[in-house]
DNA sequence: TTGCGTGCAAAGGTTTTGCATGGCA
DNA sequence: TGCCATGCAAAACCTTTGCACGCAA
């Protein structure tokens, strides 16, 4: 899988990942606790280590808001999480996890009648969620 | 709707964003076309009314791709455009714009069953297109 | 030893802000 | 006149890159 080195920045960055399984974390947010946890890892390094996880299917990544910049979520180890889908509330950043039948034919649906392959390690929606209908 | 003044460059972006209601189009486009069109814009202007077309509805804004920049389209008579979901291919960036009663039940579903009340405005659909299936 | 990993600093890009000037009503 | 709009320059962001040094294997 991951081709290069064992490093301790790497454990500590993919630690740190992994107990935020739930949440969408910023780089800047891996950085800032990692440096308020007295481990010191450089900005540079996170986001190279992130584009790596990326690219073999451990990390997920999601653009929600330019101005809080490239949200991150650890899927490895959550499997079901490849096969359906995940609503994100703008408002109060809640992530919700979403998976029944209707929701699993948007796949086949999109890919029948629209001739287009939905990636759900990429597709979130977006949305209010209950408690924050205005 | 827009409080403010009638200005030559508000009238010149306005046209511009109409003219391509079928696109997607970034800040750094409107700039280009219409300096390279001979009418030069200045780059706070178009940000600061796209701002203000957004907020009174007239112009939707998407975080696509953290690369290009966020993407503006003018809705406003173009309502059909609210109600439907767009399919971005990550090969190729072409962006789809998928329309059927199938899709638009999604909304009503996850209103009804998940309490997520759907935002078109913020929401992309990442995957391939027919072309790009590997 | 080999070559990837790291981190600082600097660059790159988009978007925002301060401020003086210009234009609409 | 009064107030908004404009645009330049600079700042504020996030993210990437160049480069020298460090460390894993």
């Amino acid at each position: 899988m991951d081709k290069g080195y064992k490093t301790k920045q790497k454990q500590i960055i993919l630690e740190y990942i992994k107990s935020s399984k739930d949440k969408h974390i910023t780089a800047a947010e891996i950085v800032a606790h990692l440096n308020s946890a007295g481990t010191s890892v450089g900005v540079t390094t996170v986001y190279r280590y992130l584009d790596k996880l990326v690219e073999i299917g451990y990390v997920r990544k999601y653009n929600l808001d330019e101005k809080t910049g490239a949200c991150y979520q650890y899927i490895k180890d959550n499997e079901e999480c490849v096969e359906h889908f995940h609503l994100k509330c703008v408002k109060c950043g809640e992530l919700y996890h979403i998976s029944c039948d209707f929701m699993q034919g948007i796949d086949e649906h999109v890919l029948e009648h629209h001739g287009f392959r939905i990636d759900n390690t990429k597709t979130v929606l977006y949305g209010k969620c209950k408690h924050c209908h205005s």
